[in-house]
Parts: structure tokens; sequence; C-alpha cells
DNA sequence: TAGGCCATCTGGTCCT
DNA sequence: AGGACCAGATGGCCTA
């Protein structure tokens, strides 16, 4: 638990219990005065903002002659009703705490199965999910090709886009000295498979970072041999450049939502009314649209299947890349 | 001190 | 009606 949410939350059980509302009430023409809009305590201003909203209206219907009122009574805010909407943005602010952390519980998963997840220097969100992309693309540049890149050229991947320092960062925890990829970096002038998969010889330095014990580069790599799912990293994101591959001829799986996974009927086909758990569409990753409609990756992506589990749950959380492959490979 | 990152609060919108 | 999701606003913390 940080200390900024320590922080925050006993602020939040005390505004919970104590009278916040009264004084927020008191000071909220200053709020709106200091900048227009509703300030932390936006939740009043807000309210008597509504209030003045509908007067305007009212007064617009009026044509500007007729003082007199029309339409449903203004409801009078009385204690009973601020203790009502107190309770209602006390239990919603709960609520979105709550969301954010399962958030943030997810981005953290997440970085523990990045190639280069570290305790002491953690990476922020954008740069997480960042890298998450670099990641995804390479492994399936490994799998399209079948072959595992050089070490640098796989930290060129995945460092497209980080900035310097998540770039030295990624370096360091691959083996790679930050400096070689530094002067790289400025040298990159059209990104592309050539320089993805560049023949460049490097040598291995000390990182001086701290580097956890993922081992070689190639130990970060899956070595699996299904269809490739690249067109779906390049739908996503726009590159890599001229990396086609020939498209997918084989069978799909049927859609996965998020949730679940589809067993398979006794002929082998995809059982679409009965989802289990533990197992994996690894490289698959079939994507269903928030309604359950498919999404245009589904043509573009094929799908391959492996009988592992690949649930939080099911494996420590500090397994990372070269654990995976581990995994895999088993 | 400026800028980046983050957690939280908030109101609006959509969905069940 | 209530919950989930989202984006804007805000303030705190940290670092260069």
């Amino acid at each position: 638990m940080t200390k900024t949410y320590t922080k925050a939350k006993e602020m939040a059980e005390l505004v919970g219990t104590q009278g916040w509302m009264d004084d927020a009430l008191n000071s909220k023409d200053e709020l709106k005065a200091e900048n227009g809009r509703p300030g932390p305590f936006g939740l009043v201003a807000g309210l008597n903002e509504e209030h003045d909203s509908i007067e305007e209206e009212e007064e617009e219907e009026d044509d500007g002659e007729k003082p007199k009122r029309r339409g449903p009574k203004k409801k009078k805010m009385t204690k009973a009703r601020l203790e009502r909407f107190r309770a209602r943005r006390v239990k919603a602010n709960a609520r979105e705490r709550t969301r954010m952390h399962g958030l943030n519980d997810a981005l953290d998963n997440l970085r523990r199965v990045m190639p280069c997840y570290s305790k002491t220097q953690k990476l922020s969100k954008i740069e997480t999910l960042r890298l998450a992309r670099n990641y995804i693309w390479a492994l399936s540049e490994v799998l399209e090709t079948g072959q595992t890149p050089e070490g640098k050229s796989f930290v060129e991947m995945l460092c497209k886009g980080l900035s310097q320092p998540t770039s030295n960062l990624v370096a360091g925890c691959l083996q790679l000295g930050p400096q070689t990829l530094f002067l790289e970096k400025h040298e990159e002038k059209t990104p592309g498979c050539e320089s993805a998969i560049s023949s460049h010889s490097f040598t291995y330095q000390s990182p001086g970072l701290p580097s956890p014990p993922y081992g070689s580069m190639e130990t970060h790599l899956l070595h699996l041999k299904p269809p490739a799912f690249k067109s779906l990293v390049d739908a996503s994101f726009g590159n890599p450049p001229d990396c086609t591959t020939p498209p997918y001829e084989g069978p799909l799986t049927p859609p996965l939502s998020i949730s679940g996974n589809f067993s398979l009927k006794q002929d082998g086909s995809p059982d679409l009314d009965k989802p289990y758990a533990f197992m994996a569409h690894y490289p698959s990753v079939s994507l269903a649209g928030a309604h359950g409609h498919p999404t245009h990756f589904q043509n573009a992506v094929p799908r391959y299947e492996i009988p592992i589990d690949m649930s939080y749950e099911s494996y420590p959380h500090h397994v990372a890349g070269p654990q995976l492959n581990a995994i895999f490979n088993e």
C-alpha cells in the first residue's frame, strides 16, 4: 500500500465522517472563482451548478418578461438529501478506487511478465503498455520466422518508442550495454525489418544496472512454431513496416472472451457454449468486441492453441519471460 | 522549480 | 436505480 494511498484513505475516511460538506459549501464560491471549474469539492460545486443551470433554462423560457416560475419545483437540497447524496458519492468513490486498484494490479501483472521486470525500478504505466506491445511484436516475429533474432535486434524491437531510461533499463536487463543501445537509437533513421533483424554483432557488457536473473537473450524467446499473429500487431499499431507474412490459411478458433476460453467438442471443434479454465489461447489472441461481436482482427489472426495454463493464478508471479519460455517448452 | 507520474475525486454516460 | 466505465481536474511526490 503506497504512502499516497494510505494518506488518501485517511482523508477519505475523514471526509466520510466529518462535516466536510458544510465546509465545502462555504468555500465553493471561492473555488469556482479560482479556476472556473469545480474544485476539489466539485461534488458540492456541481450540485449547485446544477441548480444554477436549471434556473437559467427557466429564465430563457420566460423570455425575460415573466418572472413567474413554471415546471416542476426545484427540489430543495435538504440536509437529508445532502446526506444521501454524500453517502452515494462516498460509495462511488470507494468503488472507483477499487476499480483503479484492480486496473493497477493487472498492470503489475503485466509488468511481471515483461522481460525487464524490476521491483526497484518500476516501469510507468505508459511504458509498460508500450513495452508489452513491442514484446508481443518481437515474439510474433520469432513465431513468424522461426528464428531467434540476435540479442541486439531483439532489444531494438523491444525499445521502439520507449523513453531513453526505459530503453536503458531493458538493455540492462537483457545484458546489453545501455550505452550501445543509446548510440544505436541515435543512428536509427528508418526503422524496418532490415534494422530490426540486423546482423550487427555486439558484445554483452556489464550493464551496470540491476540485472534480474533472466539469462541470455535467447531465453526470452518462445520457441514455438505456430503461424504468427503479427498481422494483429500490424493492424493494431501500424508497424512494423514491410514485414509482411503470407496470410494464414488455417482454421480459426472461435472468439474468446476475456474471462473464458473454450473447450473442445468430441470431434475437436470448439464448444462455444462451454467456457473453461486452464486452456490457453496464448498466441491466438482471439479477440471479441465489447459486446461479443468479432472484431476485424479475427479474420487476420491465426489461431494456435497451446494446452497450458496461462492464467495468472497458475504460476508464480515472479515468472518472467524466460520462465514462461521454460513453461512453454515443457 | 518544472515536468512527469500517480492516486483520487467527480460528474457524465451507458448498461443492466 | 445503481454499477461500471471514462475523462477531466487536482494535488502530492519525486527527480533532473
